[in-house]
RNA sequence: GUGGGCGUAGCUCAGGUGGUUAGAGCGCCAGGUUGUGGUCCUGGAGGCCGGGGGUUCGAGUCCCCUCGCUCACCCCA
């Protein structure tokens, strides 16, 4: 007898039910087949281009992300997950991937050229809205120590063969180029004095900005500040020679791999570390506001930064739940959950489900039973639901001949008596008869 | 951080202007079929109607507060 609470005026009441955090959800399956099919596809296409995966702490000392990152970007300044350890160190919790990769390559000094591939969650103290999550996941890579424009192709090749892969059709491939240090401040300088002759024509929010990051008042979506910054000068003309050769060897590498790519030059992406490329996926198929699926660019700058030799690297980071989303609006990456080999329903006590389970499992096949006795049409009920090609039905007919009667869920085909002894083998060969 | 919308069963949702014991579909459990799932029939379990306070003879319904979810702004994956 199960112990029930006694309800009444005296009972206590029963706790409320935790949640999970706001903005944080869990993936059951069968969703989170997606997510292993999602991952195994983006790690086989870079381990197809000798990126090696590396996991890293999920937090880190909270300088790595404010140096990084930087102190004014509106992540690091009003959304990290930050938090004193107990012996008052300052710790944070990754907002993105880029940083813990870069500090990892600084602590360890791996041999250059270094590619790395991750899967990671990130967090961000944000008020989650669709497809924007406190806890979100990335996929992405980092590749250090070369500058050639064909690294930023390749880079960007491998985020579009993995939207390829999964099915997406529908998003497009923005491209710009921040310049290097000697080229933006120049830049920066023209731009804030003729934004500041306009400043009547922006939205308040950007007037401080003028002074700090005259930048992000390229990409304001608000009519009116658009109307204000059409013919500014661009980003894209005050380029030095270098960074000029450089943006345009990796647009023609992109058009030689038929990779399209629209050149924006608001295009300004929010981390301070960016140099040179910058390139961003969206997609078109997503209604909600949050349509953008990966984004990165170079950091040539970075690795100093966190206090390692002068040393350029780019990569860029794809949102799961996001690119999951995009396949849900476009229709693609549907979800197919592989199907059982064997159920077994064992109605002569139990010990054959116990044993056959077993050694099917030890053979290499899927195969499930029921628990605490059920009856047989419980049973033949669970194996129906488990998706199982064929049941394995044991009673004591079957038990006192040494058989099993094979009953197939899938198809019309009748059912058959298959010794103990080969159940295996016969399972073994539907499986394969189904490839 | 700032606004709008919504909270009723595990899920999706009904419940005109307050009025007996709060409903449906799906799902779950059992039986019909004491050895056969998927169809069908019958029955059953499962609800502090998000929480608290107020108005009232009476509140799922009206008012206030609060929490949660959600969409949008900001920003980003």
């Amino acid at each position: 007898m199960r112990a029930q609470s006694a309800k009444g005026p005296g009972a206590p009441r029963p706790a409320e039910p935790p949640q999970s955090p706001k903005g944080t959800h869990d993936i059951l399956w069968p969703e989170s087949v997606r997510w292993e099919r999602l991952i195994g596809t983006f790690a086989s296409l870079s381990e197809r281009a000798a990126y090696g995966l590396i996991q890293s702490p999920l937090f880190e000392y909270a300088e790595v992300f404010r140096r990084g990152i930087g102190e004014g970007s509106e992540v690091v300044g009003k959304e990290m997950y930050e938090f004193a350890d107990r012996d008052g160190k300052m710790l944070a919790l990754r907002p993105e991937g880029t940083a813990s990769v870069v500090r990892a390559y600084v602590q360890h000094r791996p041999p250059l050229p270094w590619k790395a591939w991750y899967v990671t969650p990130a967090f961000r103290h944000e008020n989650p809205q669709g497809l924007r999550y406190r806890q979100h996941h990335q996929v992405g890579v980092e590749a250090l120590g070369a500058s050639d424009p064909d690294l930023d192709v390749e880079v960007i090749s491998i985020a579009d063969d993995f939207f390829v892969a999964l099915g997406l059709r529908r998003y497009e491939l923005k491209i710009n180029s921040m310049g290097d240090e000697v080229c933006r401040p120049a830049y920066v300088e023209l731009l804030r004095s003729v934004l500041l002759e306009r400043r009547a024509e922006l939205c308040d929010e950007h007037w401080e900005r003028l002074e700090a990051n005259p930048l992000r008042v390229l990409d304001c979506k608000r009519a009116a500040c658009r109307e204000a910054t059409t013919d500014v000068p661009r980003l894209v003309d005050s380029l030095c020679e270098p960074c000029a050769t450089h943006f345009s060897r990796v647009r023609e590498g992109l058009a030689a791999l038929e990779i399209e790519a629209v050149l924006d030059h608001r295009l300004v992406r929010g981390f301070d570390y960016y140099s040179r490329t910058t390139f961003e996926f969206a997609s078109a198929a997503i209604t909600a506001s949050q349509n953008g699926i990966g984004g990165g660019g170079r950091y040539d700058g970075l690795v100093e930064m966190l206090g390692g030799p002068a040393t350029p690297g780019i990569g860029f980071g794809i949102g799961i739940e996001r690119v999951l989303g995009a396949c849900d609006a476009e229709g693609v990456f549907p979800l197919d959950t592989p199907a059982l080999d064997a159920f077994v329903v064992d109605v002569a006590g139990g010990a054959c489900a116990r044993d056959l389970t077993a050694e099917l499992r030890r053979a290499g096949l899927r195969a499930d039973r029921a628990f605490d006795g059920r009856s047989m049409k419980a049973q033949m009920k669970l194996a129906d639901r488990s998706g199982a090609r064929v049941a394995l039905i044991v009673g004591p007919d079957e038990l006192a001949a040494g058989t099993v009667s094979l009953r197939p869920l899938r198809t019309a085909s009748d059912q058959q008596i298959v010794a103990l002894n080969d159940v295996i083998a016969v399972v073994a060969a539907l499986r394969e008869d189904e490839r």
